[in-house]
RNA sequence: GCGGGCGUAGUUCAAUGGUAGAACACCAGCCUUCCAAGCUGGAUACGUGAGUUCGAUUCUCAUCGCCCGCUCCA
């Protein structure tokens, strides 16, 4: 039975995994930060708040994640093709979107009970929060990053980096559409940097101001709309899963009216239980047909759908599936992340799915000092990193290079030995299961391709 | 931005008004060694600036930065 909650109700906060692991989260920064994983952004500089940056093992595993995510919406599907739009686009384009309206707060804060609240907010000059009338100064909080467009800096050179990729999909409908000439339902994914000026950022890399999406525009009728968003719901939460994500740190949250935003009529999100609570790693998006109504009237162009049997004319309804590659990638660490517990040592694991782990295979020499063990241990890691990623070590004992792969999330370890000289056979031990098994050198590669699920990515 | 907390090695933590220790990690050496092995040796830290003081990592102030909470969302 699946354990996935429906909940209608505010996230709850909670520690997960168990509740004895209440500082789980700076365990895992810690890891990120110790095995290259994370590291903090400009770091020499003391360090930019809330940016971070992916060392060598955090970009192969956040490829795998939008590498696999890829393959399930474009590649696997009949219905979505790829697009990859810039991210500064026409200014026009967030007038359309209601951004340049809707990103731009003046905001307050109460010294009585110190809640920031909207101006609009207020009522009668005091505090929705506490009742209070002394407030700071308004300040407008615009959530857009400005830049301007050109080198020379006037008003009409004004842009903004995009605070969210869908817009250039809503845009590129027409020319998309026009090549691919395809008949409702269908739609279009991408995978891209977004920039929002965040008030509140924080939780690691959970919400940052540079963050990157993977979204998908999927075009459809009024009528079809609803039941098209709980397929989508589900297709979602099941890739998850399918990752390795464990089924009760998921849930499904259904957005009351008041917290839709701008643009839904409906949303759901996917929340995933991070040791600081509940929080979302993708919303999943009825957007009615707002989206292609207001560019067909900021540009003029009509972006109404045409289907040229039924001769219906009409804009497409909209579910859109937007999810955060970064939060994703924090989730899938969070839940990989174990420490067992062996002759009263505490080690990590991170146990990643074979799709996501930033390693598929150490090979590792049982001798460092055996020049013939050295030797053919580095021939096989040539060999092997043709087609997978691969690591050689030789710099501690074999125990603990086993320990320093279990601690990456690497699935297989090759270990070379003197017998391995003899008969052209190579240890091979898998992570989860610690099962060895000797593995003719010349069948390696087909060996670890098969068990490896090699097809899935 | 407002409130609170905090800045010491890669990480996690100590100590101290007389410029710093540990554990793990890392590096080198010895070792015919399959699950964080042992021994020997080694490198690496007081965020920045000013003040008090003979002397500041320690006290004071400022500054910068980080973390948590507040809105917003991927």
């Amino acid at each position: 039975m699946s354990k996935v909650a429906d909940s209608s109700s505010p996230a709850p906060s909670g520690i997960p995994h168990g509740g004895t692991e209440n500082n789980l989260m700076e365990k895992v920064v810690s890891l990120c930060k110790r095995r290259g994983f994370i590291f903090p952004s400009s770091e020499i500089y003391g360090g930019l708040g809330s940016a971070w940056d992916y060392g060598p093992l955090g970009i192969e595993l956040k490829m795998n994640v939008k590498a696999a995510w890829w393959k399930s919406i474009v590649h696997r599907r009949d219905d979505v093709v790829g697009l990859d739009a810039s991210i500064l686009m026409h200014s026009k384009t967030w007038e359309a979107s209601g951004h340049v309206h809707n990103f731009n707060d003046i905001l307050v804060d109460c010294r009585q009970c110190k809640h920031r609240v909207r101006v609009d907010h207020i009522k009668d000059g005091k505090c929705p929060s506490c009742g209070g009338k002394d407030f700071t100064e308004g300040r407008p909080f615009n959530l857009m990053f400005k830049t301007n467009y050109g080198a020379v800096e006037d008003g009409g050179s004004l842009t903004y980096l995009r605070p969210e990729t869908a817009q250039g999909i809503f845009v590129n409908f027409k020319n998309v559409f026009d090549v691919t000439r395809r008949r409702l339902p269908w739609g279009i994914a991408q995978i891209g940097k977004a920039f929002r000026n965040e008030v509140t950022t924080g939780n690691f890399t959970f919400r940052m101001r540079e963050f990157e999406q993977m979204e998908i525009e999927y075009f459809t009728t009024k009528d079809e709309a609803p039941a098209c968003h709980q397929e989508w719901i589900d297709d979602r939460l099941q890739w998850y899963i399918d990752l390795g994500i464990r089924k009760q740190n998921l849930q499904l949250r259904k957005h009351a009216d008041n917290e839709l935003a701008h643009y839904a009529a409906a949303c759901t999100d996917i929340e995933y239980h991070f040791p600081f609570g509940w929080s979302e790693l993708e919303g999943i998006a009825n957007r009615s047909d707002y989206d292609l109504r207001q560019h067909s009237q900021f540009s003029g162009v009509d972006l109404q759908y045409h289907d040229q049997i039924t001769g219906e004319k009409f804009y497409p309804h909209i579910i859109e599936p937007s999810g955060g590659v970064d939060r994703a990638a924090l989730a899938f660490l969070v839940d990989a992340y174990h420490e067992e517990t062996v002759k009263d040592q505490t080690r990590v694991v991170l146990k990643f799915s074979k799709q996501l782990a930033p390693i598929k295979v150490a090979v590792l020499p049982l001798l460092k000092k055996n020049n013939d063990i050295v030797a053919m241990a580095r021939r096989i890691k040539n060999d092997l990193q043709k087609e997978l990623v691969c690591v050689y070590d030789d710099t501690a004992a074999i125990g603990r290079l086993y320990r320093r792969q279990d601690e990456v999330g690497t699935f297989y370890c090759v270990t070379v030995d003197v017998q391995s000289l003899e008969d052209g056979q190579v240890t091979v031990r898998e992570r989860d299961t610690m099962r060895q098994e000797r593995i003719p050198v010349d069948n390696l590669r087909v060996y670890l391709k098969d068990h490896l699920d090699y097809a899935r990515y």
